[in-house]
DNA sequence: CGAATCTCAGACAAACTGATATTC
DNA sequence: CGAATATCAGTTTGTCTGAGATTC
């Protein structure tokens, strides 16, 4: 068997109790932002991607196509710039999302170094379908929320994504 | 700590015009909230990472000794519930952190089923640099979002994650 | 030539499914 | 036995580096 169980010590009554720490001083009891929007953020793309799944598409694919359904047409670097990954990221999940024929590689005729990527009908075909299950899943996760958190929520996030993205940027 | 502040000037961006779209009419001009969310995790997730590395972390190790941190030593499916995840993939987390000594598994011996999962001292003291480094992320960010828009931000994802986990939970 | 753009190969981690062993 | 728990094997995907190839 491969892993090696360390010891077998420490008599946890089985979870009953909540195991308290008796090591581990906390720092600080506020829960971080960052680690609280890294958990949604997980939570999120695994219930997206259940449900994109009968869609063929994996978690990750969402987001370059609605981006290319949002911005048009955009090259591989500017692709890779909206979602603030490598080029050499888009350029491997383009390969996957062209053979599905959902997008489609051009040629720049102007600057030959430039690939324009595009959605096929299909891909748009595909965006739709998207785009009406995350309204749905927008709307079931709405009743759990009031209209002003949504719309302030909203709003944070927005500057939370710009904020980022800068940095990002910057330091890479 | 380095809050590098440099100008940033977009100096390359010498040639050629931005693509715009000829094709690709738009469905709908609103935003999806989920995109958003998720392209914000992409960038908030990229930048942890790159702030990570040097402490020797893979991008969501950190969310895991978090938890770990928070909730006092949990079973490996009591981790996987928080994190959302399958007890498999704790797992197979669990075989990469311990070989670093940052995690134990310790049997329970009440229910000999269970492995309970806990921090070593090094665990400890990487959690420790992790909040300082989350710290610092996030008083980088502070700075583009108003008291206000953050409270509400944080309360808003709050529910958004007891919202979505519930789904998940539901769901799988 | 130097810089930009894209692709490719290779690596690693996250996450899943499904099968298996162990224990209750 | 049936259910719960953890692990393992295997797959797919995302992501990064770093090394070309092509083009400006």
């Amino acid at each position: 068997m491969g892993v090696i169980i360390m010891e077998s010590v420490s008599a946890h009554m089985q979870c009953a109790p909540p195991l308290q720490r008796l090591t581990s001083p906390r720092i600080d009891d506020e829960v971080s932002i960052l680690v609280l929007a890294l958990s949604t953020s997980q939570a999120l793309r695994a219930l997206i991607g259940l449900k994109l799944a009968p869609l063929g598409l994996a978690p990750g694919q969402d987001r370059l196509l609605a981006t290319l359904h949002e911005k048009g047409p955009l090259t591989v670097s500017g692709l890779a710039e909206a979602l603030n990954v490598r080029p050499s990221t888009v350029s491997k999940m383009m390969d996957r999302l062209a053979a599905r024929g959902l997008t489609k590689r051009n040629h720049d005729d102007v600057d030959r170094r430039r690939i324009s990527v595009e959605l096929t009908d299909e891909g748009r075909a595909a965006c739709q379908k998207l785009h009406t299950l995350c309204r749905a899943i927008e709307d079931e996760l709405r009743a759990d929320l009031d209209d002003d958190g949504e719309r302030r929520m909203m709003a944070g996030l927005e500057l939370l994504n710009e904020a980022v993205g800068q940095r990002l940027k910057r330091l890479r």
